[in-house]
DNA sequence: TTCCAGGCGTATC
DNA sequence: GATACGCATGGA
């Protein structure tokens, strides 16, 4: 188990297993990664961007980044100390868990900057995945990086036109007042209880259960967190009616990831044939 | 043209 | 507390 790496160059070479750069990072849990050709993502966390190679089974290349930035950011990010190969086989508790872990077996759950994910998934709502990730590309691009929330929260939704947002731009900068007056406290929201921090989330205009729950899971690693959206839903109905098996507590929100990429794929496949 | 996209606020009952 | 409807924007 684990991950090893070493510096070559100014890069940092990454081995490391249950890790696949189109589960993990095309899959709706962040916005901000463009793939740039058939091994290769160009993305960023909060202000630090990187270049990502898949360079051979298990092997990626992370450009340009010490090692410092690779302990610091990257190591966490990409959630490198938790064992996928242990939560996989826990989950595989039945034959539907099995194959939809069997089937994206290298989807890991990012731990992504809490006020990064929240604005990110405000802007998600009743929206479409290009349509996101261009929102967010002219928020980072106005901003030089991700704005914080005290950047932010000096602007109206007029002078957030250029983001065309839409109905979303006042939703963002509520939240971002929240946060900067600490009304909403992200070090509350990681140790309260699932609902207390659900309640206090959804005291953001514009933040429902949905964006909650999504800002929990992907913003905060709280994995018991569980967003129920058209496909999860669906996933329920078919195969879960009674709820998730006994040996996803306490991971449910790990368990969604695979399920939402196993039921989407089965779906277009439906349709094809 | 109309519909829809990883929803939510508001009005109404 | 349940249900319908409008909401900005842009692609299909």
């Amino acid at each position: 188990m684990g991950y090893e790496y070493y510096a070559k160059g100014k890069d940092i070479v990454l081995l490391c297993e249950d890790f696949d750069l189109d589960e993990t990072l095309d899959c709706g849990q962040a916005f901000r990664w463009e793939k740039v050709d058939e091994s290769t993502y160009k993305g960023a966390s909060l202000n630090t961007p990187l270049t990502i190679k898949k360079e051979g089974e298990n092997t990626f290349r992370l450009f340009d980044t010490t090692k410092e930035q690779f302990l610091s950011v990257w190591k966490n990010y990409f959630d490198l100390d938790t064992d996928y190969a242990d939560i996989k086989k826990r989950i595989s508790c039945d034959e539907t868990m099995a194959k939809a872990c069997n089937f994206a077996g290298g989807i890991r759950l990012l731990r992504q900057d809490s006020w990064e994910a929240l604005c990110s998934f405000i802007i998600s709502q009743n929206n479409n995945i290009p349509r996101i990730k261009g929102i967010i590309a002219r928020l980072c691009e106005h901003f030089g990086s991700f704005p914080t929330p005290k950047q932010l929260c000096a602007y109206t939704p007029d002078e957030l036109s250029f983001l065309r947002a839409g109905f979303r731009a006042k939703y963002i900068i509520d939240a971002s007042r929240k946060v900067e007056s600490g009304e909403v406290s992200f070090e509350r929201l990681r140790t309260a209880t699932l609902d207390d921090a659900r309640k206090e989330l959804m005291t953001i205009t514009g933040v429902g259960p949905k964006v909650a729950e999504c800002a929990l899971l992907y913003g905060m690693y709280r994995t018991q967190a569980f967003p129920v959206d058209v496909w999860i839903k669906r996933v329920m109905e078919s195969w879960y009616p009674n709820g998730l098996p006994a040996c996803c507590e306490g991971i449910e929100g790990i368990a969604q990831q695979f399920l939402f990429h196993y039921m989407r794929t089965f779906a277009s496949k439906e349709k094809d044939s």
